[in-house]
DNA sequence: TTCCAACCCGTAGACTCGCTACGTATGAAG
DNA sequence: CTTCATACGTAGCGAGTCTACGGGTTGGAA
C-alpha cells in the first residue's frame, strides 16, 4: 500500500478505534492491523503524533497509567471526538462515492 | 472535502478519466466534476503537473493541436498506463476494505 | 468598442502530515 | 545477559496537493 493514501483517512481510522473502547497506543496499532486484515501496519511515528494532535483538538482524552511496571497512556474519546467521528463516517461515504463514480467501469455512464 | 483526502489516489481518477478517451487538461477537470457528482473540483494547479508527472513516467503520452486557435495539450493512455489503471483498480479496493474494516460500525466484530 | 467570462496552458512556493530513523525503558524468556 | 515483545516518544525528511500567480485567445454582453 502506496504511503500517501492514508492521508486525511488516519483520524478516522484512530476515532473509530476508539469508539466505545479505552486503548493505549500501541494496542491502537494492533487493532488495526487486525481489524483491516493486516493491511493496516502503522509505525508508531505515525500513531503516537497523531494521537497528540487529536488530543490538542480536542477529539480524545487520555490518561496515564501503570500496568507490571509498564507506562501506559490510555485514550478514549470525548464528546467531541464522538462527533467528529460521525462526521468522518459521512466524509467517508462521500470521499468514496466521488471516486468510484470515476473509477466506476468503462469510457461513460451517460453522456450528458 | 478535505484537501489531503485525495493524496494517492489522483493518479488512478486522471488515468480513469483517460480509459478509452483522448482529452485535453481542461476537458479532464470538468470530466472529473462531472462523474464524481460536482465533489471533485480540481485546481488546474493540480492536475497539470499530475499529468505531466504521469507523462514522465510513461503513464500517458500527449500532443499538441490547435483548435479555434486555441493551443490545447491532448492526453491519452499508452499501455503502461492501461495497465497502471488496472493496479490502481485494485489497490483502490484493498484500501477501501482496509478502512472499511475499521470504520465499520460497532466496536468489535469478533473477539479474537 | 470595451469589457468580462469562459476557455486553455503553465510554474513557484507553501504547507501538511505520514514515514523513516532514532532514542529510551521495562519484563520475560532463553 | 542477551534478545525479543511491550510501550512511549521526537526530529527531520519527502512527496504531493493547493494557493496564487501569470500568459494568452475567443465570443458575447454592455
Amino acid at each position: 500500500m502506496k504511503p500517501d493514501v492514508l492521508r486525511g483517512h488516519l483520524d478516522a481510522l484512530l476515532l473509530a478505534t476508539l469508539d466505545g473502547r479505552r486503548l493505549h497506543g500501541y494496542a491502537i496499532i494492533e487493532a488495526l492491523q487486525l481489524r483491516s486484515g493486516g493491511a493496516l501496519d502503522l509505525p508508531t511515528g505515525t500513531v503516537y503524533p497523531a494521537l497528540r494532535r487529536l488530543e490538542r483538538a480536542g477529539y480524545v482524552s487520555s490518561e496515564w497509567s501503570t500496568v507490571s511496571g509498564r507506562q501506559r497512556r490510555t485514550y478514549h474519546l470525548t464528546k467531541a471526538g464522538q462527533r467528529a467521528l460521525v462526521q468522518e463516517r459521512t466524509a467517508w461515504r462521500e470521499f468514496t462515492a466521488a471516486i468510484e463514480g470515476v473509477l466506476g467501469e468503462g469510457p461513460w455512464p451517460a453522456q450528458a
